[in-house]
DNA sequence: AGCACGCCGACT
DNA sequence: GTCGGCGTGCTC
């Protein structure tokens, strides 16, 4: 007698697949089996059991392997994914592929690592240490294993390698047993707080208590509380009950977000295992966070976005920190938003969840104001701290140093002699964003994309920041074949070496993509930062996540204008949170800092608002703003997008998908289908780039729309023939 | 996505 | 006569 399962096989196909088990096995939804798949064995993940299959059942294949006796993915995580496999019409393999270890994709055990743990035997106990004197080492490791057990790894930083152990349980002295290594196992029975907790402000003891005394189950707050005004020490307190309660800690942070000091004052705080989820962890690491989690052995974890799919045992709160910040949302491939899927996460597990952040997200602000999140607001800043005085440096007719006015070079001169830090934003890395020819003005323009190559000069190189395709710098124009190249524009690189002419007393540090390639050399040159070893800060938007600099009193965006006149809907709410964020940065108590805004376009409505009004009352206009236009977070939108080598390929595609999705908002006339039209960057990387954009004023409707049509345009003739994604709530039109 | 099946041009 | 081009279609 044979029953079927559904399984959810690793290909980028919008269905599950049904095979043929033998009923006296036992199987489970959430387990792993190894399945014929085109004749072609692939390992998947059992979402079903014991469901009518839509195929007759002659046409199943068995099951050929059964990996896991009980389900490795727990129901409520696996309820998670199937909930975004549908949300994100992205297929369930996929998304199952994107949330699961690679270890488990491959098809290891579920069981963290053993390690091999030596001990004495009977015999070594009594054996007499002294006739060992001529073998030095090993001598060594039995004293050492007379105090204590200990690992290989632990006897290796001992200086005693396997070799040793090995000649010493050859001698029956020793023995080794495979063990996990060891954690606090019982961490809810030892919980304790490991310092004194410094005493909370009045808004700080209101937003901890707003959310420790609420009744249990599900409950978002938004927790918008200026730089400086300790949100760090609110989670901490936050989370204490929680943790005091047995139950876990997710809490998610920006990509380069985490510092290692945030860490810090997590494990300083509190006697519990912390784990943290990061690019550079090994799989094995990465296997054992996940395993540590779902036994309930991990009491907090924290995480980059792909952290949302960690399985808990027992939940009890997540903190989303820099709630704004746009890596939350995945760009490519499975595009879910780690944020949206967080809140999902603590909706169906009936617990809390704080998003926190110094300029909160629209869509964030807009829950507030519809009442679906409770607000905490946080204005005072620790000691006191003065909000650093903003101006606004018209360049207009200016002669600019390497970007930099006069003006702000003399502040630069006066904040340096006082013996602070000066810090400077400049959104291109690179010597110069294009190379230009002197005499005809021709530019060096990548063969790839619609873009100009920039100038590495530490590299010697031009380099597409868009295909990253590069070549030698040329040594004519291409055009009129003058030798005449130069820069045109200003890059990080270029206002390095610029700076060190101008300030040569004075050590620069360039924070960029290019300088921090190296692992670690980010967080080496923050530390030198903090102890003052550099005067002058330059960089990209990578200094402006999380990093606190107290001695900084002088920050200068030096070109804001390209935000201001751009084509995508929310680039002035992105400067406005990088402007906060920044201002933020500048001084403290003791040393009140100024910012200083570059543009050429200072009577810009965007920006007097900013300077003189902050990011509330900009976010409070920008939401009107967006609701007069039917924007989001008004309305709900997905986007098709199509590539192809040859533009008439996505344009036909599209052209097929407008008219398939038309015929369906024909009885839908909420919803509106705008395009197709060629992406911002409509070449990029040799393919032409086409999109589709669908918009309705609710999630259901967007929803509805792809469910009916999705099947349609897969059938599409052309569809093999592009590349082609659909983005629900997209938030880049690049 | 892969990968097989299938139907038309240049080779021993 | 065959090798192989990549258009088309399917995967339980």
């Amino acid at each position: 007698m044979n029953t079927t399962c559904s399984v959810a096989v690793p290909v980028p196909l919008r269905r599950h697949f049904d095979y043929l088990f033998p009923s006296l096995g036992s199987l489970t939804a959430g387990c792993r089996v190894k399945v014929s798949f085109r004749n072609r064995e692939k390992i998947g993940l059992v979402i079903n059991c014991h469901q009518h299959p839509d195929i007759p059942l002659e046409k199943l294949k068995p099951v050929l392997e059964v990996i896991d006796e009980q389900a490795i993915v727990p129901a409520s995580l696996l309820a998670i994914l199937q909930w975004a496999s549908e949300y994100y019409h992205h297929p369930i393999g996929d998304v199952i592929a994107h949330a699961l270890p690679s270890l488990l994709r491959a098809g290891e055990p579920d069981q963290l690592k053993t390690e091999k743990v030596w001990q004495l035997t009977a015999c070594g106990n009594e054996f007499e240490l002294s006739s060992l004197k001529r073998a030095v080492k090993q001598l060594k490791c039995m004293t050492l294993l007379q105090q204590q057990s200990l690992s290989q790894q632990q006897l290796n930083e001992h200086d005693i390698s396997s070799a040793i152990t090995a000649a010493l349980a050859k001698k029956g002295l020793i023995s080794s047993q495979q063990k996990v290594s060891q954690y606090q196992l019982n961490w809810q029975d030892e919980f304790a707080l490991l310092q004194t907790k410094p005493e909370l402000n009045t808004e700080q003891a209101i937003a901890v208590a707003a959310v420790t005394q609420a009744t249990a189950g599900f409950a978002a707050y938004l927790l918008e509380g200026v730089t400086g005004s300790g949100k760090t020490e609110v989670y901490l307190n936050m989370i204490e009950p929680v943790l005091a309660k047995g139950q876990q800690v997710l809490i998610l942070v920006p990509e380069i977000g985490l510092t290692p000091q945030t860490l810090t004052r997590f494990k300083q705080r509190f006697n519990v295992p912390i784990f943290q989820v990061h690019s550079e962890l090994t799989d094995r690491q990465r296997l054992d966070t996940w395993l540590h989690a779902r036994a309930g052995s991990a009491a907090i974890v924290i995480g980059t976005r792909s952290a949302i799919f960690t399985p808990f045992k027992q939940l009890g709160m997540i903190i989303i920190d820099e709630e704004h910040d746009s890596s939350f949302k995945q760009q490519d491939m499975f595009r879910y938003h780690g944020r949206d899927l967080a809140i999902m996460t603590a909706l169906r597990r009936k617990i809390p969840i704080v998003l926190g952040s110094a300029t909160p997200s629209l869509e964030s602000l807009n829950n507030v104001a519809s009442g679906k999140y409770h607000h905490l607001t946080l204005k005072q800043r620790a000691g006191n701290a003065q909000m650093a005085k903003h101006y606004l440096q018209d360049t207009k007719n200016v002669r600019l140093n390497a970007s930099l006015s006069p003006q702000l070079i003399d502040l630069m001169q006066q904040h340096l002699q006082k013996g602070n830090q000066v810090m400077l934003f400049l959104n291109r890395r690179g010597y110069a964003p294009a190379l230009m020819c002197h005499e005809c003005g021709w530019l060096a323009q990548c063969q790839r994309c619609d873009a100009y190559y920039t100038w590495h000069q530490g590299e010697n190189r031009m380099i597409c920041h868009h295909c990253n395709s590069q070549r030698p710098i040329p040594h004519q124009c291409e055009n009129c074949g003058s030798t005449q190249l130069i820069g045109a524009g200003v890059g990080t690189e270029q206002l390095e070496t610029s700076l060190n002419e101008l300030f040569p007393q004075y050590k620069t540090i360039r924070i960029d993509r290019d300088s921090t390639r190296k692992k670690g050399s980010l967080e080496n040159y923050l530390s030198a930062i903090q102890n003052l070893e550099y005067r002058i800060l330059i960089g990209t938007q990578m200094l402006a996540k999380g990093h606190h600099f107290p001695d900084v009193t002088l920050v200068g965006i030096l070109d804001v204008d390209s935000a201001l006149f751009s084509s995508d809907f929310r680039a002035a709410e992105k400067l406005a949170q990088l402007f906060t964020q920044v201002a933020g940065r500048a001084g403290r108590a003791s040393k009140p800092g100024q910012v200083v805004l570059q543009s050429h376009h200072p009577e810009h409505y965007l920006l007097q608002d900013l300077v003189n009004n902050g990011y509330q009352h900009f976010a409070s206009s920008a939401l009107h703003e967006r609701q007069e236009a039917l924007l989001p977070p008004f309305t709900f939108q997905a986007l098709f997008r199509a590539e192809a080598t040859y533009a008439n390929l996505p344009q036909t595609f599209l052209q097929q998908c407008q008219s398939v999705l038309s015929d369906y908002a024909l009885a839908h006339p909420q919803i509106e289908v705008i395009g197709p039209m060629p992406a911002i960057m409509e070449r990029r990387a040799g393919k032409y780039r086409l999109q589709l954009l669908i918009q309705a004023p609710s999630r259901a409707l967007i929803s509805g729309i792809l469910s009916s049509c999705l099947p349609a345009i897969e059938q599409l003739k052309d569809s093999a023939k592009v590349r082609w994604s659909v983005d629900i709530d997209p938030t880049d039109f690049i």
